[in-house]
DNA sequence: CCTACCGATCGGTAGG
DNA sequence: CCTACCGATCGGTAGG
């Protein structure tokens, strides 16, 4: 439980091989988007938030769309799929129990999520907003997350006092919805900040006594 | 049990004393916005989809900001509070178990949400992209949210087996990230249906589990 | 003088 | 990385 949420956002960024001038159109489009989302946000705020030109924004990115891709396909395309490689080889190589395999997930993802809450905003706000993206969201991630609901629903088999009801899909959405509630309440709502140790205990109970029976 | 979820905005807005006209504008805002954000809607569009001018529209709503606070006010001040006082109502004429608060409060907020899920996601929308919003936000529900966490908090008090870690903002929480997650998947990344009485019972033996002790 | 609306166009700003 | 612009569309308003 060392390896905490492998890559972030920032750090993608920092050791991507492109132009600096594109790396602080990078950072400034982020924390914009993330702030205002994408349609609230203009070019000519990310000019001004980069200190350079529009036109220095469109040298490096043909339009506004392409720019929000180039911020949300690290974190779809890279960050979630290692994500899944990581979980498979968890359950795979230590044959942890579904307990354990909930605490390591909770933890590793909590982690995640604060190192990129704000791509992670800037996704949700999509998926509310733009029905295309729902599309392609679900094209890209639906097949990477089989393998790993796959690992979960053997683990559940294997497990004395599981609630029969339930399928992996139902433990991915209370996990995913907990981390909304909090991130949401957290950074935007700007609830009393917590300790992250004390959310990731809450969270990690509340998800293993969600899947016993009574 | 048979009070589902009170009023709903249609029912609200048909009932609602004032020139069909603005209805309709109201009926068509109410669409685009859930479908593309307060931001991603223009005025023209809704004069399309309410089959009239852009002049008309303005004729009852000066600015479309008053038209968006038109359309979030029933369900922040009206329908949200009226639920705080059933809710309240609920747990101090019934004298009920905690348990069957969870399984009142899952099913009554699923069907107003089902029946208010268009306002539902525009809110959610409103809240990531509008930083004052979620300041107005905040000052308009949290008073009235604190007769019901005191409320919640007696019942947890009283109960064997609590998990003393948990306090109600916890809980509620748990259950709207549920509905989130839920809601999000049905209507936004259009995920199979499912079956409304088997989504309240999933959602409120979790609920009722993850407040009890190991 | 009211309402409910229209066709046309305002000054500014969006993405490019 | 800048100045100087474009076609179009934005929210909002004019007279009738």
């Amino acid at each position: 439980m060392t390896d905490v949420a492998g890559k972030n956002f920032d750090e993608w960024l920092a050791n991507a091989d492109m132009p600096n001038g594109k790396r602080e159109i990078l950072k400034a489009t982020v924390k914009l988007f993330a702030e205002k989302g994408y349609q609230g946000t203009s070019t000519a705020m990310i000019a001004r938030e980069a200190g350079m030109s529009e036109a220095a924004i469109f040298k490096h990115f043909k339009t506004k769309k392409i720019l929000l891709h180039a911020i949300l396909q690290p974190l779809v395309q890279q960050l979630l799929p290692n994500f899944g490689e990581q979980f498979v080889n968890q359950v795979k190589e230590h044959a942890t129990t579904i307990d354990d395999l909930i605490a390591y997930v909770v933890h590793d993802r909590y982690y995640f999520l604060v190192n990129n809450y704000q791509v992670g905003i800037i996704l949700l706000n999509q998926v509310l907003v733009d029905t295309d993206f729902c599309d392609e969201l679900k094209q890209m991630l639906l097949p990477k997350l089989v393998p790993g609901f796959e690992q979960i629903q053997q683990l559940l088999d294997t497990t004395e006092n599981v609630d029969s009801k339930l399928v992996p899909s139902d433990i991915g959405k209370l996990v995913i919805g907990q981390f909304m509630t909090h991130f949401i309440g957290q950074y935007k709502l700007k609830l009393p900040p917590e300790d992250p140790e004390v959310v990731i205990n809450k969270i990690t109970t509340i998800t293993q006594r969600a899947i016993r029976k009574n």
